[in-house]
DNA sequence: GTCTATAGCCAGATAGAC
DNA sequence: GTCTATCTGGCTATAGAC
């Protein structure tokens, strides 16, 4: 492991400003609605100087979309060294905990639909590799909780993927923290619960 | 009820055109990044005919959105007649009808967080009027199906309404529809049960 | 009302001094 | 590498002829 001067300590400083200040606006304002002079503000920098860094925009939120990888895939981790807990509970883990960053404004969504942004990822190797990394992870889990009957095993796992995925940025929960008239811990509850077990009065049947 | 004349029918003809432009392109694109050069080139016309007929960009995508909430509006009034169906029932009919609305390509969404057009919105009495209606109308079955047992009691009835209107634009539907691999109907089947019934398989206690 | 042409502005990206 | 100043393109909105 080579050692890093005191120069290289700060540019990893700077960038990390920038990474962050891209990862709150994403989080607050969104990509289109995000400039880049925002962003070298927040930074406390000149726009020229965010730009020696990064060569675009998109690039920007290629950055911010690989540390919230790297943020989702070291709590995967984590909760992996626990190899007693139900497939079903670690997903729901996950779920939770995505939610709870998208509370905390950490969590950056993109548009999922904007073409020019979506080819730029798709383009970014550090990016993909991550999403692949984690989608993996995940569907471990989704095949175990379905063929242990925890999970409905008649919906495409792809599926499963996709709706942890969505929920990670769910407007949902946006809406409920602007009513103000809930803590976040009760958001987190209804809203991962009605992810796994629906919105629905759960049928027991009566014996 | 005035006659309307030729021409008025004309202009009429020109302003549908118009919004249903805006709703294609807010279905595919989203608003940032769709542009009025182009409502004018899929309308037909030449950008400033748009601005004869609209004040504003802002004032396009409410002309949508009212739209949009008529349909709405429209196929819960012709849902209403069914006073025998029970109100879970109607609340999945609407859900469905919204998602098949989107796979269609009909359906406009708008960003949820887009500071300026948001308040435009809330400005515009025509688009808050209806907005108001079909939140009352959805909120009746709510309440009854709360009552009567079918709706999970213990959520607020303003998060079950809240969360129909998120799947209305749920991204989950499009990523389903663009793997390709599946048929719209089993989509709106799987999005439909996963909304209501959650991912987890059911666990109905054995006799 | 509809068009062509253009004003005005904003944001992404860059030049060039230090 | 960082800055100030600037270029450039595209987009909203409008002027003015017909």
């Amino acid at each position: 492991m080579a050692r890093i001067s005191y120069k290289e300590q700060v540019q990893r400083m700077r960038e990390d400003a920038i990474v962050e200040a891209v990862n709150r606006l994403l989080a607050t304002k969104g990509y289109d609605n995000m400039t880049v002079d925002e962003v070298a503000a927040e930074a406390g920098m000149a726009k020229a100087s965010v730009y020696k860094h990064f060569a675009s925009k998109e690039d920007l939120a290629g950055a911010a979309m690989v540390r919230a990888l790297d943020r989702a895939l070291a709590f995967v981790d984590d909760l992996r060294e626990q190899v007693q807990t139900p497939p079903l509970d670690q997903l729901k883990a996950v779920a939770r905990w995505a939610m709870q960053s998208q509370l905390a404004g950490e969590m950056p969504s993109l548009p999922s639909q904007n073409s020019s942004l979506t080819a730029s990822l798709q383009a970014n190797d550090e990016y993909m590799d991550r999403l692949i990394s984690l989608s993996n992870k995940l569907s471990i889990w989704i095949t175990q909780a379905q063929t242990s009957g925890q999970l409905a095993a008649d919906i495409p796992a792809e599926m499963v993927l996709y709706i942890l995925f969505a929920r990670a940025c769910d407007p949902v929960v946006g809406m409920l923290k602007a009513s103000g008239q809930y803590t976040h811990d009760q958001i987190l509850d209804w809203v991962t619960r009605t992810t796994f077990e629906g919105m629905a009065q759960q049928t027991r049947s009566a014996c």
